[in-house]
DNA sequence: AGCCAATATATCGGCTGCGAAGGTATGACG
DNA sequence: CGTCATACCTTCGCAGCCGATATATTGGCT
């Protein structure tokens, strides 16, 4: 697993730590928490699960049937939930840094296209 | 210019956000801004940032020479400076959603490292 | 004088993750 | 009985990062 984690891969983690859920409903959670921005697509999310599982970070929890369709349940593991924790406080640092520095650009900007 | 933005590039971004800066000013200035977590690699920061002049997002302010040695400064530029908000405003979104979960989580663990 | 470290630029090849496209199967609905 | 939605999976190309490597100059150490 890379680190620092890509977007899908880390609101596949977020969306796993509410509860387990299969591909299909991973997809509509990500969708619904990222607030329709990101839709993930079955080439991503399925990569992105199998290297999850090989890493420990996710498991699949259960498998069912609901009306002759199998569904896949996927769990975050105890590891996958360290790095999430990890991984959002990393985050958190960057958009703090970057947030400094762009309320000075407001106040004073010297950006290119700053008023001459 | 692929977005999500990487880590390197965001902090490259960033650094600039803050003052003009040349290569190896930007390597420590990043280093700085990570609290010495990230060290970018040369190979990565020229990569990134022709991208980021390509794209618009940064471009060369002047050259200078000290002590022998040639300085290229990179500035922000106003549609850097945009995509710097946007892309800080994503992350902080996506830090809030996995941070609310988490906070979850530790309330009522569901992992499967859970107490037994 | 001779050498190594630090500053400063640049290039190349491999690896990884994402995304677009396409594929299979089942049940529901008209 | 065809089409849509659900649900799984695979293959391929591309973009970005990183390690390695290269080149040049200044400065310090011996």
């Amino acid at each position: 697993m890379e680190t620092p984690l890509r977007e899908p891969t880390f609101l596949i983690l977020t969306a796993l730590a509410g509860e387990p859920l299969h591909g299909y409903g991973l997809i509509a959670e990500v969708d619904r928490l990222s607030g329709g921005r990101v839709s993930l697509r079955p080439g991503t999310l399925y990569g992105a699960l199998d290297r999850l599982v090989d890493a420990g970070l996710v498991r699949v929890d259960h498998e069912e049937i609901v009306e002759g369709r199998l569904r896949r349940y996927y769990q975050l593991t105890e590891p996958g939930g360290e790095v999430l924790a990890t991984e959002t406080e990393r985050m958190r640092r960057n958009v703090d840094a970057a947030t400094a520095r762009l309320r000075a650009i407001k106040a004073a900007p010297r950006l290119s296209g700053g008023v001459a």
